[in-house]
RNA sequence: GGUCCCGUAGUUCAAUGGAUAGAAUAGAAGUUUCCUAAACUUUAGAUACAGGUUCGAUUCCUGUCGGGACUACCA
């Protein structure tokens, strides 16, 4: 990488001149800004204390020495206030494109002996995606790829939340309002059907608690004596007891989500080496509770219910197993953590799920350290912000929610009457044409959500639909379809090019190919796929504007067009590359 | 009440303490006998407020105002 190699550049030129060793970060590579002369710049202000200089003498002995002593890699510089501004040779730079510019592995990084759990998705199994669960599955698995392009081996999980009081509420609506319905008979997708109920749950609790206000008792009381609440909660605790009956509307109920969730998921490209049940990891969590009893970690109070005193670390007293000796939320992530480590002994442990959660994975790293977990050092869970609306955050039980499968088939529809209003692919078959209306509309969708950084939470209009022109997916599998375009008309030739200098947009154009490492890495070490997208639309960005100003295939010379070819098949294969990293596919024409 | 997060162009997003705060979109004006105009070029437009730290603050600290999350025997 250019940065790294500058950095020693730099590094050995301030120990020879001043006889002083710095630090890896002791200053800033960045690169130059467009209305300098340079490509990238050296900041001096860190080092001036030390060196009791002052940034234009440090900058101008420093430059000197560097183009002087490294004359095959800097061609020249300039010093302005305390920015060193260093050019490097055109030479350099048509190495890396002779070297590499059919390289479709380019910026990946080598084999690492790092393991990683990357866990994403985690659905519960009563109530269909939305546009959050979308934000998390793409997230997830475009983190999964960066950490593997980084030379990580990476397992993909998925925790799905398959019981729990939850689950049971939609049970009850079903078995109290289903008349023996099924996806089938009303001719509806599983975890639509399902999560129906769920909302039919929170209606009728709802009036269930507005009678017996009206009756004079207190909201609170109401709230935990609604019959209904009730059922749902006697049915948690038959369905732990293994009641046979309970089980049966159990497992019918979810298979009927499973259904629905495969083929929501076949069309994200959602996909997991191993997916694991809360059904199965809440008995060994509450092992693991009966364990921490014991080793007096955790504290049993007078009805039963068993808690942990986290007030000396700034928290608050949780719960970890309910008074009727049920199971709780976290009960089965500690359940879950051990099943983990004893199953793969990663080095570190993801966990992609939302920020409302930040409060349970701070408890639940300091409940498995208590514990002597061996896997809680490496527990991380990465925090994305909400997907809100204009009016606030989507909330399943009052079906303020932007279904996926709905947006989905949206995204895909507008890129079709998109596609025919242009009329560029009238001689595509039918199968390619929906293949590729899905390729332009999912990318669409998933580029929407991965540009914003994870950490924050972002917001989406639905009278808005999401855009197809400008930062968009759409602008960089177009740009990567005109590239494919002028390589089916001519390929570069094997024979490596004569050197010819570069003008500023080829320039350009290389200097942008050539920090895909750089990002890649930077996108891995920040669990930050944003980075990435920003870095390919600007690489698409430069090669638009580069298009439009140079000829390929009529290019002024035999050598600026090989020049050229190489330049385009590279660009094609890193552009390709890093929206791969997205899970975005690129077509060859559109 | 307690803990934490966020306030940047009309809008949606950028900016490891660094140069004149970048993009996209919406607005205005242009570009197609020439490799795909889902493109390109030009233009106008923003750091909530008040202090502090320093060579330098959107970024760090304090306060004010505004918004949000968590603090469930929900998950």
């Amino acid at each position: 990488m250019i940065v790294s190699k500058i950095r020693t550049t730099v590094l050995t030129a301030l120990e020879k001149i001043y006889g002083q060793p710095f630090g890896e970060d002791a200053f800033q590579v960045n690169q130059t800004k467009p209305e300098f002369a340079g490509d990238y710049t050296v900041v001096l202000f860190s080092l001036i204390k030390a060196l009791k200089k002052s940034p234009e003498l440090l900058g101008q002995e420093l430059g000197e020495f560097l183009v002087r002593e490294n004359a095959d890699f800097y061609s020249e510089y300039n010093v302005i206030k305390g920015f060193l501004n260093l050019s490097v040779v055109d030479e350099y730079w048509m190495d890396i494109i002779t070297k590499d510019y059919s390289n479709t592995c380019y910026g990946r990084g080598e084999q690492k002996k790092e393991k990683v759990m990357v866990e994403y998705s985690s659905p519960n199994t009563n109530k269909p995606l939305h546009l959050g669960h979308l934000r998390n599955n793409f997230l997830g698995w475009s983190i999964a790829e960066i950490l593997k392009a980084k030379g990580h081996e990476v397992i993909k999980s998925c925790i799905v939340n398959d019981r729990g009081i939850h689950i049971c509420k939609s049970m009850v609506a079903w078995k109290w309002f289903g008349n023996g319905a099924t996806p089938a008979t009303q001719h509806q997708k599983g975890d639509h059907f399902v999560g129906d109920y769920y909302v039919r749950f929170n209606d009728e609790y709802k009036k269930e608690i507005e009678v017996l206000v009206s009756q004079g008792i207190t909201r609170e009381v109401a709230e935990k004596d609604a019959p209904i609440m009730k059922a749902a909660q006697e049915m948690l605790v038959l369905w732990e007891a293994g009641d046979p009956e309970v089980l049966a509307i159990w497992t019918d109920m979810n298979s009927w989500v499973y259904a629905g969730f495969e083929e929501t998921y076949k069309r994200i490209g959602s996909d997991f080496d191993r997916t694991y049940y809360e059904s199965q990891t809440y008995l060994l969590g509450k092992r693991m509770v009966q364990d921490g009893l014991e080793k007096n970690v955790f504290i049993q109070k007078e009805d039963g219910s068993v808690w942990i005193d986290l007030t000396a670390e700034g928290l608050d007293e949780k719960i970890v197993r309910r008074r009727d000796g049920t199971a709780v939320y976290i009960t089965q992530d500690i359940g879950l953590a051990v099943d983990k480590y004893n199953e793969y002994k990663c080095d570190e442990s993801i966990y992609v799920v939302g920020d409302e959660q930040n409060y349970h994975f701070k408890v639940l790293k300091l409940i498995c350290e208590k514990l002597g977990i061996a896997s809680a050092k490496g527990i991380y869970h990465l925090s994305y912000g909400m997907v809100e609306l204009p009016s606030g955050k989507m909330k399943s039980r009052e079906g303020t929610v932007v279904d996926a499968d709905e947006l989905i088939d949206e995204m895909i529809s507008i890129s079709a009457s998109h596609t025919q209003e242009l009329g560029k692919v009238k001689d595509f078959t039918p199968e390619e044409l929906k293949d590729l209306y899905e390729t332009i509309g999912m990318g669409a969708l998933k580029f929407f959500l991965l540009r914003v950084d994870p950490k924050k939470k972002m917001i989406f209009n639905p009278e808005e639909s999401i855009d197809f022109h400008g930062f968009t997916g759409p602008f960089i599998q177009y740009t990567h379809a005109r590239i494919r375009s002028i390589l089916r008309k001519e390929q570069p030739s094997t024979e490596s090019p004569s050197f010819t200098s570069l003008l500023p947009l080829e320039k350009q154009l290389i200097v942008s190919v050539e920090q895909f490492e750089s990002v890649i890495e930077q996108a891995a070490a920040e669990h930050n796929p944003s980075v990435l997208a920003i870095y390919v639309f600007n690489l698409a960005k430069t090669f638009n504007s580069f298009y439009t100003e140079h000829s390929v295939t009529q290019a002024e010379t035999p050598e600026k067009k090989q020049i050229r070819l190489r330049l385009c098949l590279f660009t094609a294969n890193v552009i390709r590359s890093a929206m791969g990293l997205l899970g975005i596919r690129v077509p060859e024409r559109m």
